[in-house]
DNA sequence: CATGAATGAGCCTTCATTCAT
DNA sequence: AATGAATGAAGGCTCATTCAT
């Protein structure tokens, strides 16, 4: 109910019928931070929307589709954010790089935990086309982001899928063990040996052994 | 139903009990490799194994039990061999400690699936008992392959934490693409820059980064 | 089925949803005349009741919650109408208030088979809170019905504890026996000697051994 | 197991069969004491047996008819003890003829709740001649003890029914109730309202009613 | 005769989805 | 467009009964 107290009773201009596909994305988002997909149900999701069960499948088919468009869209706000950061920073240095990759670090967590969804429960029962078309948008953005990195196209997807890896992996590992979120969890000074500095120093080391020491000379436009 | 054809109709022996609960075991573990735990029912398992419902309830005492008996199984399969392999091999460079550390990497496709069930499903609807018990198992399993690594047993136990992140991560990685396995996956020639040689290039990376250049001296016993 | 022909498909208004959950009540009542407890499932109420399993739940939480609230209807229908005949007739002499208690005899036969589920098995899986109201709810029901009995508060108690076990005594007798229900039944004549007017002939002998020959003023408001 | 250390292995002889049928019971009996019929399982039966589970339907078609077979032998020997003792004092007063009829009531508390089953869940699952039988050797049994009443056959009878019909009743109120048992349960005094006394006092109620003040001379053989 | 592993119908309950309103 | 009552497949689990040994 949070947060969308006043709104028209009915969606019927697209402009209100995108809002209100909105507020059922933030309504699943707020709910998805504190739990697992499988323990959500869609009418938690309606409730925390302030809707009805059934007005949830008027804007998604299925379950797996709202969170589909879930995971696009913190996609998106990710890749968008970081390719900004690549033209204002222009990073050189893999520790400059790693640094840019990391800065939006603590928006991930949901981003991280949708993203195991997606090799695991997403696109099962989702309508083949959409799932297409979210693989075709995917690929698109990332294009869009790897053409601000400073280095050749191979090189920057190798990285992006080295980053991608390592953040599933170390969300996994975070979640299998008592400690916290490795990822938004602070450091906590020069000998942490916390999550996050492990995740950070893996980063690191990666982005060393990919790139060359002098990057070409960024290609953003 | 698959590979159990000829098997007697009753398990009367410890032995012949102890190859039906395994029998369980293998069935879960042929659907765990496609699909996730809550997609998985108890009577699919059933089916699987060829047996009743009811009989998988003799043998494990909640599904929880039955997927922990699983994980503990992988786990011990592959840490075993593993410092067998120490032993073996006395790998000194991180390239070699690589080799060895992803030999057995078959082994690990199913087991890094259920370490991640480990913190989030597992261990809910057990016996207390059992889950003391088998985190008393793998502590102790973890510290005897830690003896066998060339390593103090701090640096060790970064090393196997990084190489499990980067398992999970690299497993989720490749079960988003049309590719196949990133571990089990064959490299396909020198030039190949498949999902697994990015793997174990992340993984060489990562042991350079956190071991000296010479290593301790074997500790293993 | 039975019964229940025309009705809207769904339960929309306030008043619609008691008639629907009446409806349920009425549908485990006419299985409940013929079957135990335990014997009797969810399943078959619905099947009863036309309609399906799970909407059931949308009424009552638990299996026990539907019964208690059939206990709690049965009983208060009864106290209410045996209070106001208390209060009709003024009956003084031990025939004539078991006249009264006996009028609405046909009330009882489910009622004294729901009483013994409440000690057994009804509280047992419903909501703290719940069973405290019925407690309390009951309380004050028979409290009602004392006050409009002839006698003192505490023989007046007594009275329905005999009462009540001659019911329930007479109730398993008949279901043990060819014959009918030993309350219901009709007496057949002045000559019977059918269960039913042994009961009656047993609730005579006891108000008279536990009243007095002269009972107080009726106290009824 | 109590109780029943030493025994063949099987039951070759009659003897021993009948034997081992009476261990079945009394283990059943045991168990009885302390739960209800529903939360009573075979298993935990054939436990305090000191049998498999399998062996109880060598000796019992049902649990139905197990505990037929329970309930027959505790009226058998309940009818058997009574009646001696009406030949041995021969009771005339109604006080000495409820003293007589409740002398063996501490061996009721079973017997209670075995009745109450057989109005609601015996006689379902069982041979059809078999409940034949069953009711065929109570006919018999009751006939015998009524024999021995010093009341002419119906009175007899018609008491007998009381008691019956008293019995469950009280027996039944006990259980819905924080008391104890009603019968077994020691009456604490002149004073005393225990549903003891109180069941006590309507069978002496019922007891003058149905009977003239001067019984018929014994008819006892 | 005895065993106890195996069975499978059945239990209560949940929840994504549908559809009458 | 919105609702939320209704659905019913599916879930984990139990237990009286069967049957191979």
């Amino acid at each position: 109910m949070s947060s969308t107290s006043t709104r028209p009773a009915r969606a019927r201009s697209a402009e209100e019928k995108h809002q209100r596909r909105y507020d059922i994305l933030r309504a699943a988002e707020r709910l998805w931070t504190a739990a697992s997909y499988a323990e959500l149900s869609m009418n938690q999701v309606a409730r925390e929307a302030g809707l009805a069960k059934g007005t949830l499948y008027l804007y998604f088919d299925t379950k797996e589709e709202l969170f589909l468009a879930l995971l696009g869209e913190h996609l998106h706000r990710w890749i968008g954010a970081t390719a900004e950061l690549f033209t204002e920073r222009r990073p050189r240095s893999p520790e400059q790089v790693a640094a840019v990759l990391l800065h939006h670090a603590e928006h991930l967590t949901p981003l991280r935990r949708l993203l195991v969804l997606l090799g695991t429960v997403l696109e099962r029962n989702v309508r083949p086309e959409l799932a297409l078309e979210f693989r075709r948008d995917l690929d698109l953005q990332l294009r869009r982001l790897v053409a601000h990195m400073p280095y050749d196209p191979d090189t920057a997807m190798r990285v992006l899928r080295h980053l991608y890896a390592m953040t599933i992996g170390w969300q996994q590992l975070s979640e299998s063990l008592p400690g916290s979120d490795p990822v938004t969890a602070q450091p906590r000074g020069p000998q942490d040996s916390g999550l996050y500095s492990e995740f950070e120093l893996a980063l690191r080391a990666i982005l060393h052994q990919l790139t060359p020491s002098e990057p070409l000379a960024a290609t953003a436009s």
